[in-house]
RNA sequence: GGAGCAGUGGCCGAGCGGUUGAAGGCAGCGGUCUUGAAAACCGCAGAUGUCGAAAGGCAUCCGUAGGUUCGAAUCCUACCUGCUCCGCCA
């Protein structure tokens, strides 16, 4: 959430900045109501200071206790009802308010769509192959180990079954970038899987994207997570933090889509699923070190993909292209051979102070001093999916088997390459 | 799921209708003492909103939401969370 003094002091400048986003904002109703709000908050104090004078009377007087005791209902009866008045007001406004996403970083590019976006770095060399090179999922159904018919039995579309060495190779990745990531300092959280209203609302899913996310029956309302993103940044919720900044995080889980509106869109193969499985890293930094610490980020997402030997390039999403939440995103995307795409495997992006107000998160900048809003940041390190895709295609050989790194070797159990079942 | 107990400032913890924005302690800041530090002593010190150029004033906040009352941290109701015991379960 945007600072409501802020937008209200800058209107102009942050309505243009959002625009820039694509889409239209309906901004009409926020000034005459911040301004209703700042008129009635001043009626409704100084109508409480006079309440209070006069108790403070009666408190030592039983005269005049009996005398305005009735004067005294009424009054209450006023600020009762401007007392609801203001909480309308102010349900308005926040109603308003989350349905702001945030105001891009200046450094980064006004841009209607993915087209503005800016390759800032491309590593690695793009496999030559002798033959066609196939997409993952011929690969996968090929050797047996990747089974969707079977997924579509029992869950419907956009689920999949991995089998043999390609489900042990998800949970080698996923082992393996844990370990990378606590090596580099960041402290291992297993989350909940399922979060509540406030949590989706902190990092900014809700309100505005419900649709997306897949939530329980009955009375007992949960959501199942989008992302780590959401259980590891409401982690420090409601908290004030020490220094030293930053506080760093990995954590593994399941994601659960539902995006409704998405089919059609990359029907086939392990891209777009509704259930995939992601190594997150997230990060609570102090203000001034924000935009250093995003890049630090994408370089812990980066060394995955080194070390794996994956050719992938860095972009710097344009206005248009951002997330909700963010001011400021790096897009992470590997080379696809069997699709000839590059395809986002990692998304880091900055939120500012954005999702530190929803959730109040916040740290005290030194001793005896206030405290203020920290900045949080979050990135895949990596979708473990989408990675298992990329070493198909990558790795893959004439016969349809397919090589793997090294470095992977140890989390196989020794297993060297995928074969046919 | 059933029964009981509890939720107070950064942390711990008193208060149980008006004098309490809240005792006391810890942590923090400033000072005295000291070559320096520690200890001891003295003082300062919550958050949010609102008015103001500022100094400062005012308002709100004792899990959350309502209610009773001229007046609620204190009484009532509902909900949430935690703890203990029982049941169930990996």
């Amino acid at each position: 959430m945007l600072d409501l003094k802020e937008v209200a002091k800058n209107f102009d400048a942050v309505v243009a900045r959002l625009n820039d986003r694509g889409g239209k904002l309906d901004l009409s109703r926020f000034q005459a109501l911040f301004a209703e709000r700042k008129q009635l908050y001043t009626e409704l104090e100084a109508n409480q200071a006079q309440k209070n004078r006069v108790q403070d009377e009666m408190k030592t007087d039983p005269e005049k206790r009996k005398a305005l005791s009735g004067a005294m209902k009424e009054l209450g009866a006023v600020i009762k009802e401007q007392e609801a008045r203001l909480k309308a007001l102010e349900e308005a406004l926040s109603g308003v308010m989350l349905q702001l996403p945030n105001v891009p970083h200046p450094s980064v590019p006004t841009g209607p769509d993915e087209s503005a976006n800016q390759v800032v770095k491309t590593w690695g060399k793009k496999p030559d192959f002798l033959f066609a090179p196939k997409q993952h999922f011929e690969l996968g159904e090929k050797l047996g180990l990747l089974d969707f018919e079977r997924a579509a039995k029992v869950s419907g579309p956009r689920f999949a079954f991995s089998r043999g060495a390609l489900a042990r190779l998800e949970r080698a990745l996923v082992a393996f970038m844990i370990d990378q990531h606590v090596a580099r300092g960041y402290e291992e959280l297993l989350p909940p899987y399922l979060v509540s209203r406030e949590a989706m609302t902190g990092t900014g899913q809700l309100p505005k994207f419900e649709d997306d996310a897949f939530k329980t029956q009955g009375d007992h309302e949960l959501f199942l997570i989008p992302t780590a993103e959401v259980p590891v940044t409401n982690f420090h919720a409601d908290e004030i933090l020490e220094l030293p900044l930053p506080r760093r995080y990995v954590a593994f889980s399941p994601c659960f889509r539902a995006e409704a509106g998405s089919a059609g869109r990359d029907t086939r193969g392990l891209i777009r699923m509704h259930q995939f499985h992601k190594v997150e890293i997230v990060r609570f930094a102090h203000p001034e070190d924000s935009l250093g610490e995003l890049d630090e980020l994408v370089a812990d997402a980066s060394n995955i993909l080194e070390l794996l030997g994956l050719p992938y390039r860095v972009s710097l999403l344009c206005t248009g292209d951002m997330g909700f939440a963010s001011q400021k995103t790096f897009d992470l995307e590997v080379w696809l051979p069997g699709q000839n795409a590059w395809r986002e495997i990692s998304s880091c992006s900055n939120f500012g102070d954005f999702q530190a107000r929803r959730a109040k998160i916040r740290f005290r900048p030194g001793p005896g001093e206030k405290p203020q809003l920290l900045h949080t940041l979050n990135g895949s390190g990596l979708a473990a999916g989408r990675t298992a895709v990329a070493l198909l295609e990558n790795y893959q050989r004439e016969d349809g088997s397919v090589g793997l790194p090294e470095v992977l070797w140890p989390y196989m159990g020794g297993i060297k390459e995928l074969t046919a079942r």
